[in-house]
DNA sequence: GCCAACGTTGGC
DNA sequence: GCCAACGTTGGC
């Protein structure tokens, strides 16, 4: 089991609308970075934990728990010429890009602000915390996981 | 294969 | 809204 750590921008997907989904799950759509994908397809497991990050809002940091209801699949969505996530050089043939259910487990009793992961010494090797870093799907390990539950 | 231009992410 | 960081694209 692994665990991570998953970016949504709230006025797209926040916390909220997942913990309001019927069956509280929601396909992760939209994930069109090669390092992302490489992770979800090869790393994550059905039952892993997630923290759900609220990016580019007021208050950007963690606000929640999902874990991950289904491994990878085809993200339709790049299919889709509609879509806002649409790809052209995806081909339902021979998918690029993948996506994977989550499924709401609790929220924080409050948010952890990046600003707060930002000054704790503990958090340096933490990616989200890193300059520069724009990953919307990264590993967290044990020893962070279990820091930042503490200081809920 | 290099690298400039361009688009996106996301904190602030 | 600004802009730094960084990934992708495409000309050469």
């Amino acid at each position: 089991m692994r665990y991570w750590l998953m970016k949504s921008e709230p006025g797209a997907f926040s916390i909220d609308d997942l913990a309001s989904r019927p069956g509280q799950t929601e396909p992760w759509d939209g994930v069109r970075n090669y390092q992302a994908r490489n992770m979800m397809r090869d790393e994550m497991k059905v039952g892993d934990p997630v923290f759900f990050y609220h990016s580019n809002c007021e208050v950007p940091g963690i606000v929640g728990i999902a874990r991950i209801a289904r491994e990878a699949y085809p993200d339709h969505t790049a299919f889709d010429p509609q879509h806002i996530h649409y790809d052209s050089g995806s081909d339902p043939a021979n998918p690029r890009w993948l996506m994977v259910d989550v499924q709401f487990e609790r929220k924080l009793k409050r948010t952890i602000p990046l600003s707060e992961l930002k000054d704790r010494p503990e958090l340096g090797g933490f990616a989200l915390v890193r300059r520069g870093n724009r990953l919307s799907v990264m590993p967290v390990t044990q020893a962070q996981w279990e820091f930042i539950l503490g200081l809920e």
